[in-house]
DNA sequence: GTGAAAGCGCTAACAG
DNA sequence: CTGTTAGCGCTTTCAC
């Protein structure tokens, strides 16, 4: 049972290497001058108590912590996880560490959370899209923390924004299909309502289909999150309708393989009687007996990205404040 | 251009609502008494200025962070994922929040980020697996903070531990394709140097059918992440062996996956020609053909007891400290 | 119930 | 190059 914090302190080590503490606080920081006889003592006596240095001290007394706060919606879906892979990444050379949270795609959520991480003083801050309420605008306008936005482009940044647009991927899906011949379109789709980024899929391509001289023909949406299972039970909705389409748009390559499954269950050839496309490109597709169509995003590269913007706006430089990447169109054997 | 850390601190909001600055703090940390009507001003003069309290401040007074380390091998894999999902769930309710570092599977780096949580002073860690390096396990005893490791039961954990025996999920299984009535086996897998656990599977699947009267002919392993693609390749790798096994076990279900791919499209008849088992349950498997025969790991139960745990620990109350789950044997189409 | 004083462990700013 | 002096914004401890 030790009285304080736990380990020992700079005053500690100083008075064993026979200096002052500030010279401690210099030389494990590599900040300012010391004589190579000062260091080797310094040095020898941190690792004979073992010490490591708080950094919640070192933060306060610094005015801001080495932290960045994230704020995904889930981190369950693979999506995300690759995003915080690439964000890792992004950071690790700069020695900010993520601390993170979960918004379940819920904005009031997201703004508690924002306000949480602001209470760790955090030096930048990353937000899944572009909408947040506006309680959480109003704080991040009166904090000077980096905010870098992420996944989406289709709207304005608060600052910094790494994704694609949504919008132009669904757009060119849709093109895409129409160049091949399809005409009658449906959509399915899961979670609409609180995954912004899949609505302004949606709406796009529905769009572009009715503008291309296509037609929509029908859909079937439901507020459960995505999942296979949905995928498949909503495209037998679909498709149990009087007027079937001839290719289904899906929020995304879960629900879409759903859907596969559904076509192999019920004997519909693939794509002659009905043709599949999605969004994401994520790995389990090439499992599948039959390459979906999708739209590949650069999750990873997004993180990477923004772990980049942070580190270099927590060094004080400038940075590239907004890069939109653009999702790859894999033409596969579903359309 | 704010000179302090950027938002108002407790003594401004005490000046505002004309009372003294240990009085905001605990109306803010809701501890302590304060009469009806303190409270209110103080809540409404913080409202006013938006205050939002400094937790770096408050940790080093207080001598401890609400912040518990999470180390994992990795976060694309979405069993680690699932885990976190689990963990952050268990939080949710303490206000405990996780910081993260992704170790690759390297002790090195894990003694390191180590290192560096205990050095934010977490509340808790938790780490994956029992395996660590000397240094790892000497922080970790000096310093106070609880400690969770997860995933893996099989061997000695430094405190607390909650996770499922791969060996026994590796035993189970094998005795399963026993009774199925297969006699030759053989493996297929990756990153086994890296992975302990995995590792321990295949040392217990071995050990079992050998014991049982089956027959070990082969295998085919790699020091790559696991994929579908290397399941794949190493699958073709091992059935151009001389001795071609009758059934397969997989160091996870994306080596399982690629190894049923090989088999569709070489011809051979799962489970027939061929049996193939594997470890984990992940969702995306009901996406394939075939129903894959797999032990289901509890994923996120695994991470939502070591949240518990560390929430009850931060309260400094007691809580059970050890849980063995069960991986679940799901009889597939392919055995 | 509320306030005043002290200090958590570190770093910024200035001496020397 | 190294030491001294002040805090960072909060909580602990003790008065009142």
């Amino acid at each position: 049972m030790t009285k304080k914090t736990g380990g020992p302190s700079t005053y500690d080590v100083a008075k064993l290497a026979g200096v002052s503490q500030m010279t401690v606080s210099r030389v494990m920081s590599g900040k300012g001058y010391a004589s190579e006889n000062v260091v080797a003592r310094v040095q020898e006596a941190a690792g004979k108590l073992g010490y490591v240095p708080n950094r919640i001290a070192g933060a306060l007394a610094g005015k801001k912590a080495a932290l960045v706060g994230v704020i995904l919606p889930a981190v369950s879906n693979v999506v995300f996880a690759e995003v915080l892979q690439g964000l890792n990444e992004g950071l690790a050379e700069s020695g900010l560490k993520p601390v993170f949270g979960v918004s379940g795609y819920d904005q009031q959520e997201e703004e508690r959370l924002v306000r949480d991480m602001l209470s760790w003083q955090v030096s930048g801050l990353v937000l899944t899209g572009l909408e947040h309420t506006a309680a959480t605008r109003a704080m991040l306008a009166s904090h000077s923390t980096a905010v870098a936005e992420v996944i989406d482009v289709d709207g304005e940044p608060i600052a910094a924004c790494f994704g694609l647009s949504h919008a132009k991927a669904a757009t060119d899906m849709a093109q895409h299909l129409l160049t091949k011949g399809y005409r009658r379109f449906g959509y399915v789709g899961c979670n609409l309502e609180r995954d912004l980024r899949a609505g302004k899929r949606r709406k796009a391509f529905v769009e572009t289909v009715v503008a291309g001289g296509g037609e929509f023909v029908g859909e079937a949406c439901d507020d459960a999150p995505s999942s296979m299972l949905h995928g498949r039970v909503l495209t037998d909705r679909l498709m149990a309708a009087a007027e079937r389409p001839e290719a289904i748009y899906f929020s995304n390559d879960d629900m879409a393989a759903g859907g596969l499954m559904y076509c192999l269950a019920n004997g519909l050839r693939v794509p002659d009687d009905i043709a599949l496309a999605s969004f994401n490109g994520l790995e389990f597709l090439e499992a599948l007996p039959l390459q979906i169509t999708t739209s590949r995003s650069p999750r990873r590269k997004i993180g990477l990205l923004a772990g980049h913007y942070l580190a270099l706006r927590n060094d004080g430089k400038d940075a590239l404040d907004k890069v939109e990447l653009s999702a790859e169109l894999i033409s596969g054997q579903t359309s």
